[in-house]
RNA sequence: GCCGAAGUGGCGGAAUUGGUAGACGCGCUAGGUUCAGGGUCUAGUGGGCGCAAGUCCGUGCGAGUUCGAGUCUCGCCUUCGGCACCA
């Protein structure tokens, strides 16, 4: 009784088992080795929300496979796992549990880490690290020290973005469409406020240059970093102001087109706007203008279905190059942020300057003709932006406007109207937060001495933890004496402390750095285990961070790197985007969208009334189609929801849940034990097959399996991160050799020790993907060595040798018979066979063979 | 509008270099397990015609290259991402 109670595969009891083994071993303990080829694999960290979610188990079940194949490749593997543990949610979490976001914080982790444990993640444990600690966030607030003596991090007063929903400032690149990130629905005001910032912009170039070496990146990812980016090649051009010395800046990367320019206009939060003005019987009109254009949001100020709208200033500047005196405008759709915040408008040759021109009664001027020679200023309906003939452009007349670029540039530079330059899209990054929960800014304001850093002797400024969260939101600390209230480092008067936190994306920009050496206290990294490890070898996460994490992190490297922390340029050789898991939503008529629990049989719980299923979209709480990976943990057990995570879809690509394809996992999961657990006897009297020989050709073919499965499944694990497919060989394998069980060929000695090679193969190629049962299954075959250091297994060519070949015939490309020649076989040999062939006979008869093309060991078409 | 990816059975997906389209799994059908159900095993399963052997059609649509195209080229359609007044 008690022994066919163990026969049932029942992955509660053998996954703890041997989840306690690997503990208790310290298996997946990592320590540097020079002697030894490192690996350093990492998934991008969670937030501890307090549960893992199926996204997760996507991410690090794809990285635990990489892995633990890497480990059995024999590679020195790094693979650990942590916390990104600053940000708001706690924070809200804290004033509606009426707790701590730091006590929230902790509980969380302890929760998640249970169950990332219960996954069975091969993650080395004592390297873990919370954002949170101070003795994490010191290191950081040292950086920013040294970042703002090199002039890397600065404060401005500048216009924000502001989202009301995180009380908060946010930096560009996490604005999406007008609204925060975090809240797809709260709309992004502008604010002018004083903002610390840290210079991305120095690296811009670098970072673009870098990406055409970065091979292992998806492509996509690459174009959007470049998008962001945003160079541009251009000149800028120098307007004197008619009737005073004030020269304007504008840049433009049409430089060939400055003898068209009819006006110019500036963007309303330009600094000149006001002073030229002044005094003016225009001067209402414009500040009005002005101040109603920054009063809209950014999203509707610059979508394109806005309307171009502008105010004539009253003054004028001269056209440097025809030396005519131009208008200067305001206008909503010229963006302060990018180039100059003024730029020369061109209305014959751009749509906006077209439109605004003609809005406005703006004289047009032609300075390139096309091809045809027939655009008229008087005549035409839309601005020009095709290639073309200088005209009306003085001394260039008659260049090729593209040929005339560098020529104006030059002439320009020459005569002191302007120069040459390049122009990023990007910006600073914006790194002040009005939150509590995040690390404090390491900065002193004093009445006497202005901006003080904190002394490095007296980092970290420990966020302190026994304070009280404010009911309506928003950070505690300028409220809180005892912590702003300091002395200045300098003049030892009274003083304030910052009470910005800084954006949690710092913490997530060298986590993986700190991975290597977390318990140094020396310094931030510890040089020797950190030029060990980095760079990360195999970087595994969500798209979502394409522009966000991946840019800072690449930034925040080099800044390492340049202060002698480091020893690399960039963080992450190959980058995996894994796609998101989704599900289809269920609705119904009265009760609107159904978490699956709530729907039986296709029918609402609530009243059974039958529901809609909708399209399949990415799982979310908003949208109900969520699962809870815990629930399937109890269910089916671990291995089962890895396998089916890997085995639904390729890793990059998008996976459809499937309550039926899970279902299938656990029926192979079950299939796999009983292949070993039904016929232990036979397995267990012999040892595996090793090429000796003298096998019968069932047993030739099974062994010849078994070698095409660990060729097949080592090279999609390798070269393509093909989880599906590699899984589906072993499957394959599995078919053939219950095939070969349940056929009458005879289970002799031999036979058994091809069963037991093969056996023992599906077991080993499938301890990356479901590596309790396998565990388990290896042990029972009398393997005494963990899986975890047994070596991947290496397919014999000797094995892969057929005796006979399959070759298909064609006549005409039309597939028309079969037929199996001996593998010896030459291409005339081949030829004569297949011309021999029977049907080949048949679709042939009568007519005149016109060529025969022979494909080595494959493929014979005839044509007639 | 611009850039990119994708489009293959009832479904998820294979086909890595131009060479048997649909591996593997789900679902479905029939049968066995001497049958409550479930589980499990066996066989079948792209479509049309046919009793059958067969045969024709078939990878979003239309052309092209080729002995041969899911794969390459050109033109369109659809879907999904990203960017979008960037001067």
């Amino acid at each position: 009784m008690g022994e066919f109670r163990t026969m049932k595969y029942d992955p509660q009891i053998l996954e703890s088992k041997w989840q306690a083994f690997w503990e208790k071993e310290g298996l997946f303990k990592s320590t540097e080795d020079p002697s030894k080829e490192k690996y350093y694999l990492l998934e991008m960290f969670p937030y501890p929300s307090g549960r893992i979610h199926i996204g997760h188990v996507r991410n690090y079940t794809i990285g635990d496979v990489v892995a633990r194949y890497m480990r059995m490749r024999g590679k020195n593997v790094l693979h650990p796992m942590g916390w990104d543990a600053f940000g708001m949610p706690a924070e809200n979490a804290a004033i509606e549990n009426n707790t701590h976001p730091a006590k929230w914080t902790f509980d969380n982790i302890a929760a998640m880490k249970k169950q990332l444990k219960r996954m069975g993640f091969s993650y080395d444990w004592d390297r873990e690290l919370a954002t949170c600690d101070p003795a994490y966030y010191r290191w950081e607030q040292l950086v920013f020290l040294k970042m703002y003596e090199k002039g890397l991090a600065y404060k401005k007063k500048t216009h924000v973005n502001w989202c009301e929903s995180c009380q908060s400032v946010l930096a560009n690149e996490q604005v999406e469409d007008g609204c925060c990130w975090r809240h797809t629905d709260r709309e992004v005001t502008i604010k002018e406020m004083d903002s610390w910032f840290l210079k991305i912009t120095e690296y811009a170039d670098e970072i673009l240059d870098y990406c055409q070496r970065l091979p292992g990146w998806p492509e996509r990812v690459l174009t959007m970093q470049k998008n962001w980016i945003g160079k541009s090649y251009g000149a800028i051009i120098r307007f004197p102001m008619d009737g005073s010395d004030e020269v304007i800046d504008t840049f433009t990367t049409r430089q060939d087109t400055v003898f068209g320019a009819t006006f110019l206009c500036f963007a309303p939060e330009h600094p000149l706007v006001k002073e030229i003005v002044k005094g003016l019987p225009q001067e209402k009109k414009v500040t009005d203008f002005v101040e109603r254009t920054l009063k809209m949001d950014s999203y509707m100020r610059t979508a394109d279905f806005t309307a171009k709208e502008g105010v004539f200033s009253g003054r004028y500047c001269i056209n440097p190059v025809t030396e005519e005196k131009i208008p200067i405008f305001v206008a909503n759709f010229v963006l302060f942020e990018y180039g100059t915040g003024a730029i020369m408008a061109v209305p014959t040759h751009d749509q906006r300057d077209f439109e605004f021109a003609k809005k406005y009664g703006l004289k047009l001027r032609v300075v390139i003709q096309n091809p045809d020679g027939n655009l008229d200023e008087e005549t035409m309906a839309e601005a020009y932006v095709g290639e073309g003939t200088l005209v009306n452009s003085g001394p260039f007349n008659g260049q090729q406007n593209l040929a005339a670029l560098d020529n104006i540039a030059e002439y320009l530079e020459s005569k002191g109207m302007g120069h040459k330059t390049e122009n990023f899209r990007i910006r600073d990054w914006g790194i002040s937060r009005q939150r509590y929960w995040g690390a404090p800014i390491p900065v002193i304001y004093c009445d006497r001495c202005g901006t003080v850093p904190v002394p490095q002797d007296d980092l970290p400024v420990v966020l302190p933890l026994d304070l009280d969260m404010r009911p309506n939101g928003g950070s505690p600390l300028p409220f809180e004496p005892s912590f702003y209230k300091t002395t200045c480092p300098e003049c030892k008067g009274d003083a304030r402390r910052e009470t910005d936190t800084m954006d949690t994306f710092v913490e997530s920009s060298w986590y993986f750095d700190r991975y290597t050496c977390p318990d140094y206290h020396e310094g931030p990294l510890d040089p020797e285990r950190v030029d060990y490890w980095m760079p990360v070898d195999q970087y595994i996460g969500g798209i979502e961070h394409a522009i966000l994490h991946l840019l800072y992190s690449r930034f925040y490297t080099r800044v390492l790197k340049d202060f002698g922390y480091l020893k690399v340029r960039e963080p992450f050789t190959k980058l995996l985007t894994q796609g998101m898991v989704c599900k289809e939503t269920q609705e119904c008529e009265t009760h609107g969208l159904l978490y699956p629990y709530e729907v039986k049989e296709g029918l609402c719980v609530h009243c059974q009334t039958p529901v809609k299923t909708g399209n399949t979209v990415k799982m979310s709480k908003s949208k109900r189609n969520v699962v809870d990976p815990q629930d399937l943990i109890d269910q089916y057990g671990a291995d089962t929801l890895r396998m089916f995570c890997l085995f639904a879809s390729p890793p990059d690509r998008d996976l459809e849940w499937s309550d039926q394809g899970v279902e299938g996992s656990y029926r192979f999961v079950n299939r796999l034990w009983r292949l070993v657990v039904d016929h232990l006897e036979g397995l267990q009297a012999v040892g595996s097959y090793e090429g000796e020989g003298g096998l019968s050709e069932p047993l030739e073919a099974l062994h010849r399996k078994t070698h095409q499965t660990i060729k097949k499944v080592t090279s999609d694990i390798e070269n393509r991160f093909h989880f599906n497919t590699a899984i589906a060989a072993i499957m394959e394998l599995v078919n053939e050799i219950n095939q070969f069980l349940n056929s009458n060929e005879e289970k002799d000695q031999i036979a058994w020790s091809v069963i037991r090679e093969a056996v023992t193969s599906v077991v080993v190629l499938l301890f990356p993907v479901v590596p309790h049962i396998t565990e388990e299954l290896q042990s029972m075959l009398g393997l005494d060595q963990s899986l975890v250091e047994t070596p991947w297994p290496e397919h014999s060519e000797e094995a892969l040798k057929e005796q006979k070949r399959l070759v298909v015939l064609q006549v005409n490309g039309k597939l028309r018979s079969k037929i199996e020649v001996p593998a010896s076989y030459g291409k005339d040999e081949i030829e004569a066979e297949a011309l021999a062939d029977e049907r080949i006979q048949r679709f042939t008869e009568g007519k005149a063979i016109k060529k025969v093309i022979v494909v080595q060991k494959k493929l014979v078409n005839v044509v007639v």
